[in-house]
Parts: structure tokens; C-alpha cells; sequence
DNA sequence: TTGTACGCGTTATCAA
DNA sequence: TTGATAACGCGTACAA
């Protein structure tokens, strides 16, 4: 529909062989300087736009990256893809970006839509519902250079960026313990993916070192709908035991804790603290203002898309390293965890 | 490099031409249907995928969707893309979303990394930059299909998606007036830009028929980043003739002035009452819960969905009609514009 | 009902 | 230094 003038059509304006004026466009020795001009100028002039798909199909190369990820509404992805975005546009890749909606189902059809090529490279944070993980498996068994964020996993053998989720948990965890918690409890999505599991591990072990038994109902699974898990953690909330600390392993989960928190008169963070990982940039102006562990995201996103431009730009490159690149996430403390 | 079987290779299995496999797999009715069957169980086993570049190039048709917008951290952009998204998958088409981080000349590149069929149509939100509109005028005149939403251009003839700028902004500030603001101050990104002039308009006519002469220097332009508008609000603030209210055309503008009011220790709603364009979820969990026009995201995603699906996925649709499609947005007052 | 031949717009190989 | 030709994978007009 909307497509400009072709190579042929273009050669035919200058009297000049197809051939000729691709070499010339694409600035070959073998092209005279007189004859790269002139090909050069009339390009110009004519606003001559090479087709991206005759270019795709002759060199088996998309110059597209996907982007899977597991939500929209999220301060962090928006973040990461902005720091992709700012290498891998520089070097004329186009990025294509999907997202799960946390459903596994959708994750299997998506991945299934790049088998075909449509992209040259796949970046990804599953979804909170993968467990069964062959779709991935089989695209990266197809040679998909293949890279995982935050949510990673380690089955597959690739670049995986996460940051120290163990680290910063416990440390978040010692905190709200240190601000007189006796009964902390961990918000998680699912059980099954892998940032849950590292900050959950982090979670009890500053609850071990403290002395503090773990209570199965203090760790608690919630869900991909917000009301639901409003309702899930009021019940917490009045159970007979209920916590006095929270650390919600993903955002969305400390915004429910304050809904809960308010829907049952709750003071925060009197009567119950929260913590939570968070990359909104209005944290400070909550009320109480959230104390949060703030991922590096648009860093995150600048060495992926560094990594990835190295493989794609250039030839022979070898497969991605299967390491864990851990990139600091930063503990700011708020009033929400503040003593009185 | 991924990719997998071709159509070639599938018909050598089958010891069938590649067009009766094509024609099989394209359900055309001249195929037998013992034939198609066989065609379809072999390409399930081979894992069949057809190149979309050949595909492409064949039928002149990208099956990609262009989606530029000023910035990806703010929840009405994602939630338009959602609900676009949501629309949009289902007919086979991919997304391709682009950032112009407020940026013009971002934004013309962009603009020009389309012009080479990349893309079947343009969704677009312009910067709070965009006077020049060169760029999207020869966009245009290439007959590529284009839609704008929220930041539209008025010049370029086609269907816009909107809100009631104008009557909700004059509601809004109605409510200002009522709730005791003698002197509200507007805060904007651009006059340059369509939904600026729409909601300072309204402002503006709400201002007159309460008999509130206008005071130039409460029509405040601010800028793109952050710490400089906590500046200029700050001074605003301080300022000889301080506003005592605030309307905020866009949702960053909000957050510079609670944290401006926070700097200056000023109470809102008491010294200075706020209302904000906004999609943030949270908005009824800040400090004070901020009062807010929020548009249909979701719904406008959806509604640009159909409309582009209508015309791309059939043939000879007319051009898009050059109108205004206007959703109403929602005004819920909370406590940032409460009387005390 | 199926097969043959061609072209979409590029780039690379080979010949001139 | 330039030109002719083939090929990437697909869909379709035409032939069988």
C-alpha cells in the first residue's frame, strides 16, 4: 500500500543495473565514487526506502527483538524496555513487545508466533503460571538467541539478568525484624518462579538467624486479579495470628497489602509494616510513603540490549554464556516501616 | 538462523507441489479434501511456519502494527496498549511499540523508520515537542493508515481518539472553585499540543463563568524533567500571588506538585487543593489521595483496535474518516481536593 | 484436482 | 567498474 519506489525502479532512473545501485547504496569498493554519488543523490531525491522484507527474506535477518514480559502496568518493564530500547534502536532494531498478562496459555501462543523468524531474538521474563516450560525449550532448541530478566529460568542454559534477590530480601526482612516485627509475612505470586523462590529463601533466612519459627500461613500465595488478593490478605490480616510486617515480593502485592490495610482500618505502619519491590517512582508519596527495594531497571535493559547487539551485529558470534548477571537493587527505607 | 522447515521442504515430504501444499494450507477450495488433510498432519509434524518476510514481500502487507507514544512510564499509554493489544493479537498482528521520550526529533526518526512498509498502520500519541508535523504529513500522504489518540494532530484528516477534554477539565475546575479556590493555577507540558489547548480551554471558561480573572502566570508551561518542575512549581508556589489550587494536565505534573507542596511544607488540600489527569491505580493511596480525571485507557486501546482491524483485514476499505471519536473520562474526588 | 512458471525486492555470484 | 542472473519463500495465473 504505502510503499515508495523500488531498487529497479530506482536503477532504471540512473540507466544503471539493480545490482549497481545496491552496491552503490550499500557503499561497495568495487562502485566508483562518481557512480555512488549519483546513485546517492537520486536515492535521495526520490526518498528511496530499501523493503524491509525483500532485505529479511534475502539475509534471513529480522531486525526485530522480541519482548515478552509479564505486564504493562509495571514501572519496572516500562523501565527496562526504555534502556533496551536505547541501544538497540541506535543499531536500527525494532522491538516488538508482548505481554503475557501472566497467563501461560497466552506465553505458549507468543512464543509460538516467533518460531517462524519474525524476530532475531527473544528477551523475556516469564509469567507467574509457567511451570511447564517446553515452549521455551524449544525455542531456544531451535537457535533463537534466547536472553531472561528478573524472571529467569534456569533451565535453560542463556544469559539470565536478575538482581541480588536474595541479598536484598533478607536485608529487608532483618530490617522490618529490627523495626520490632515478631511475625513477618512473604506476599508471593506463585511459588513456582524464580525471583519468588530466591526472595523467599532470603525472607527465611533472616527469620532464621533471628530465631523466629516460620508460619506456613504467613507465607502466602496470592493471585493475578487485585480484588481477589485485597480479600486474601484482609483475611490475613484478621486472622488469629495475623502478621505484624509484610514484604510483598512484587508491587502489585504491596498496593493490595495497603488497600487491605485501609479497608480494615489498619495503620500503617503502626500496626502493620510493609516492605515491598517496587520500581514506582512515587513510593515517597504514598501514604505512608512505601519503603521499597528498587531494581536497576533501565540498566538492566542497557546491558541486555548490549549483550544482544554484540551477538546480532556482528558474525560468528557464540552463544550466550549460561551465567547469572546480578545487577544491585537499592533498599530505601520509608515511613512504612518506621517505628512510630 | 531459527528458522525451520519451508514450504519447499514440506512438499518434497509429501511428494506434492509447493503451490498444492500452499493452496492446501490456504484451505482453498480447489485442494481435495484428502489432500488438505494430509497436508495439514505433515506440517503439524514438521512443525510447519511460514516465513512471514516471504509472505510479506508476496502480499505487500507487514501484519505489524506501528505504536509511538511520548513515554512508556505512565499507566494510560500501557493501558491503551492492552487494550489495542487485546484486539489486535487475535487477527494475527504484532505490535511494534516505539518511545519518543517527548523527543521531536525522536520522534521524525521514528516516523521515518516507517515510511519503508515496516508497518501497516501508525498509532500515534505526538510528543509535547511536535509543532513542526512535516513528518507525519508525508506519513500520511504515503497513504499509510494512521490513527492518532489522546495527543492528536488535528491537521492530518483522520479518525482521533479522544476524551472530553474540554467539558471535563471545566468540571474539574468547577470543583476547585466550589471547594473554595479563589485563584487555581493550570499546569501544562506544551501549549503546542492538542489535548493542552482542549483542557486549558476548559479551565479557562470555568475561570469565567465564576468571575475569576485570569492571571498569566498561573497558566504555568513546564518541562520534561522531573526536578526542574519541582522547581518552577516550587517558585510558582512561592510566588507573591500563589495559586491556592492546582489543575494538572498530565499525571507527572501531579506528582511534581505533591512533591513541591512537600518541599515547601505546604498542606494539601488545606493550603493548596490538586486535581490531576491520571491513570494511576494508586492515586487513592497517596498523600493526600489524589482527586483525578482518569480516560478510558483500556477502551480507547480497544475501540483504535477495531477500527484498524476493520480496515486491514479486508479489502478495499475506504480511507478512516477524518473525526473525532471522544470517550468520556471519569472525575472522582478525593481527599486532595476535599475542603478540610 | 494438481503442477509449472513467475514475480514480489533484495543481495551475492559470476561474467564481461 | 559494471551488468546479467539466481536465489531467499511464498502465492497465484495459467497449463495440464
Amino acid at each position: 500500500m504505502a510503499s515508495g519506489i523500488s531498487l529497479k525502479e530506482l536503477a532504471a532512473q540512473l540507466n544503471l543495473a539493480p545490482s549497481t545501485v545496491s552496491r552503490a547504496l550499500n557503499d561497495s569498493y568495487e562502485i566508483s565514487d562518481k557512480t555512488k554519488e549519483k546513485v546517492l543523490k537520486m536515492a535521495e531525491k526520490l526518498n528511496y526506502q530499501p523493503n524491509p522484507f525483500a532485505r529479511s527474506l534475502r539475509e534471513n535477518k529480522s531486525n526485530a527483538i522480541a519482548v515478552i514480559m509479564p505486564e504493562r502496568i509495571n514501572a519496572f518493564f516500562a523501565h527496562f524496555i526504555d534502556g533496551l530500547e536505547s541501544i538497540t534502536q541506535d543499531h536500527g532494531y525494532h522491538l516488538l513487545v508482548y505481554s503475557t498478562h501472566e497467563d501461560l496459555e497466552k506465553e505458549k501462543k507468543i512464543v509460538n508466533l516467533l518460531l517462524n523468524g519474525r524476530a532475531d531474538a527473544v528477551i523475556m521474563s516469564v509469567s507467574s503460571q509457567t511451570s511447564d516450560i517446553s515452549h521455551l525449550k524449544m525455542l531456544h532448541e531451535r537457535g533463537l538467541p534466547i536472553l531472561f530478566f528478573d524472571r529467569v529460568c534456569s533451565e535453560i542454559p542463556t544469559t539470565k539478568y536478575i538482581t541480588n534477590d536474595y541479598q536484598v530480601s533478607y536485608e529487608a526482612t532483618k530490617h522490618l525484624i529490627q523495626q520490632g516485627c515478631k511475625k513477618p509475612a512473604f506476599l508471593m505470586l506463585s511459588e513456582g518462579i524464580s525471583i519468588t523462590k530466591e526472595r523467599h529463601r532470603g525472607f527465611l533466612a533472616a527469620l532464621k538467624e533471628a530465631g523466629i519459627s516460620t508460619e506456613p500461613h504467613l507465607n502466602k500465595v496470592c493471585f493475578q486479579d487485585e480484588s481477589e488478593n485485597v480479600k486474601v490478605i484482609e483475611e490475613l490480616l484478621s486472622s488469629e495470628a495475623p502478621p505484624d510486617g509484610i514484604l510483598a515480593s512484587v508491587e502489585k502485592l504491596a498496593i493490595a497489602s495497603y488497600m487491605a490495610a485501609k479497608n480494615l482500618e489498619l495503620k500503617i505502619p503502626k500496626d502493620l509494616k510493609v516492605i515491598s519491590f517496587s520500581n514506582m517512582r512515587i513510593a515517597g508519596l504514598l501514604n505512608p510513603s512505601l519503603s521499597t527495594i528498587s531494581q536497576p531497571a533501565f540498566e538492566m535493559g542497557e546491558e541486555c540490549g548490549r549483550l544482544l547487539m554484540k551477538k546480532l551485529t556482528r558474525p560468528k558470534q557464540p552463544d550466550f554464556p549460561d551465567e547469572l548477571v546480578v545487577l544491585p537493587s537499592k533498599l530505601t527505607i520509608r515511613a512504612s516501616t518506621m517505628v512510630e
